[in-house]
DNA sequence: TCGTTCCATGAGAGCGCTCCCAACACTACA
DNA sequence: TGTAGTGTTGGGAGCGCTCTCATGGAACGA
């Protein structure tokens, strides 16, 4: 209840030393249980509490890790993507006994102006970096090492630890699936290639075609930022180039493109197969269900705060990188299996698989 | 660039003492132009940034606050709101200097435990607390008053500073817009009533048909928890008692509401008019566009935030209170108006308004 | 009986900062 | 010339904690 007790107070009141309490509170082995007993019992009734400032400022350990996303991704309304990460990366905090701080940076002045305050004043043990971009100015600016640091995606250069999910073996599998159900003419709602998930996911699509014999045609690849909006536009350039299956590199690209091929009043799958990638909730309950390639987004968040707190710790050294694996989620949307349940426009009949 | 620099490093540097320094740093009056000069070439030369643990620790501030999201909230996932909630608050507090901690309780287990170690260690400043619910535990744990507090949504006790939408408001006005276009059977898909949102959208709506000579029937309301899919079942058992118009309590329910009438093969707006609330980006893509209830979710953050920082700068002792206001957005969904633009199914002709 | 070891404990220093007060130089006035 | 006033500066204390080291007593063997 009390406000603003101190060890030195709960010592008192104990009849031992601060030295003895902080030794009690920190588990230190070399206490008369005794003593310790009625040390707890003291701190249990008043319900007194350490000062973290005052520890961290001796310990030089805040146990606050910063999660920053950068301003260009306006997205963060629209994708769960960020929803569902900052999710994994909080609840791993919170078992890790870390406090997460979060920067969402509106614009590059603002990130340059934060980032001395937040990265040298001491108060962050380390840093999630996501959505960095090719050549990322943030990247270049936090890479050079004050502070631990940990990227989610990977990174164009060298010497950083971070934590990807298998996006070329993805779009492999997704290009393998597509051809296996026979589709030839298979083009490619491509994401931005100023991301190394952008052209990861490409250059994955175009080694599965490979796999298969067959060849991107230029004339079929159309790219988007993420958005629905954009595979939607996408979409709607791809249609008169009459390809029987498209890859939407994600989930909410998939959608809107969707939505402009139900408004072009082309069949989904009778007459052209769409998938999807990242596995979102909403790609289940699409019309029809979305095939796609999920990919594990709360888990990677929690890899990257174990990481981190490797890196804080000390125990690792070299840069440490992980791929999560990705799995592909047959739905209807590629005619390889019948939906019945929330398909609902048509019948859907399975292809020859 | 070198790492542990302290005021007294800085001193040395520009022949002056400690003292001299955090004067400067500090903006105070009383030192020499020219002596002011010499420190900041120094600050700036070696890249000297305060350990802000030092100084929290003796101005006991730090800057920090938290934003608490309680375990209830598996939306999170799926509903926009609290991407752009966040959005808000992070730019608000980066504005004003501060840092948000970011708190997502994945259980009232995880609530408990945390409670203690994030509110009485001494880090925050001041706290913000979304999504509580009726007899919420939490809030009941918080109000006390050991550390400023403001909630987001109106709580359901007294003493509490908080920001709400006007739910009420925006309620009567759907209402009388669906009574003003002719409607009479006009049904409620409603939010939960264990929320206080939930119980004033509920009450507002049936205000607003008293207003117009109307009353909610009995077995024209169904209740969702804000997802998508509960708005699709709710939608379901309603279709067969033939309302002609429906007003769904967030623009997610009603997403869901329009998929079952599709499904049903129900026409929007010729057959039955729909009306969402919470204005969000998806709503005007629907199809058609969903008329709706805006409410300002970024800005209402961002009231939070300053509100916060007025209760810790101690400048207001009452508990503050501020309603933001809704508007009523009208699209296609209710036949007021012909949206040609994306509206693709059908065309609409616009009913007498 | 007297060292010697061991354990429990307390006191002191110090983390980097802010605040307070004393000291100093300098000016202005009587 | 003395004294008060003003502006500028440095040093000390202290925020609440951890860590190191010294101290004192108990237990042990010789």
């Amino acid at each position: 209840m009390a406000e603003n007790l101190t060890l030195e107070d709960i010592g008192r009141i104990a009849g031992v030393s601060r030295s003895t309490v902080s030794r009690v509170i920190n588990d230190k082995s070399n206490v008369n249980p005794e003593v310790r007993e009625r040390v707890l019992a003291v701190i249990e009734r008043t319900g007194y509490s350490p000062n973290v400032l005052a520890r961290s400022l001796v310990s030089g350990r805040t146990g606050v890790i910063g999660l920053v996303i950068p301003s260009r991704v306006h997205s963060l309304f629209e994708d769960p993507y960020f929803s569902r990460l900052i999710q994994g990366i909080s609840t791993e905090s919170n078992a890790a006994g870390n406090t997460l701080s979060l920067f969402i940076f509106q614009n590059e002045e603002e990130e340059a102006a934060l980032y001395p305050r937040v990265v040298k004043s001491g108060v962050l043990d380390g840093l999630i970096l996501t959505a960095t971009r090719m050549a990322d100015p943030l990247l270049a600016r936090m890479a050079v090492g004050e502070i631990p640091l940990v990227i989610v995606g990977r990174p164009d250069v060298d010497g950083v630890s971070y934590v990807d999910v298998d996006n070329r073996g993805g779009a492999v599998k997704a290009a393998a699936h597509l051809a296996d159900l026979g589709h030839e003419r298979i083009g490619l709602i491509g994401a931005p290639v100023n991301t190394t998930a952008g052209i990861d996911r490409l250059s994955g699509f175009v080694e599965g075609l490979a796999l298969r014999g067959l060849v991107l045609h230029p004339e079929l690849r159309e790219d988007g930022d993420y958005s629905g909006e954009s595979g939607y536009r996408a979409m709607q350039r791809l249609i008169p180039k009459r390809p029987d299956a498209v890859f939407a590199a994600s989930d909410t690209m998939a959608a809107g493109a969707l939505r402009a091929l139900h408004e072009a009043g082309v069949r989904v799958p009778e007459d052209i197969a769409l998938m999807g990638f990242d596995g979102l909730p909403a790609s289940e309950r699409a019309v029809p269900p979305l095939t796609t390639i999920r990919q594990p987004v709360t888990e990677t968040g929690a890899r990257a705060v174990q990481m981190l707190n490797k890196l804080i710790s000390g125990e690792k050294e070299r840069p440490l990188v992980e791929i999560m694996p990705v799995e592909l989620v047959v739905r209807g949307s590629c005619g390889a299996v019948v939906h019945a349940l929330t398909a609902s426009s048509a019948q859907l009949t399975a292809s020859p698989a």
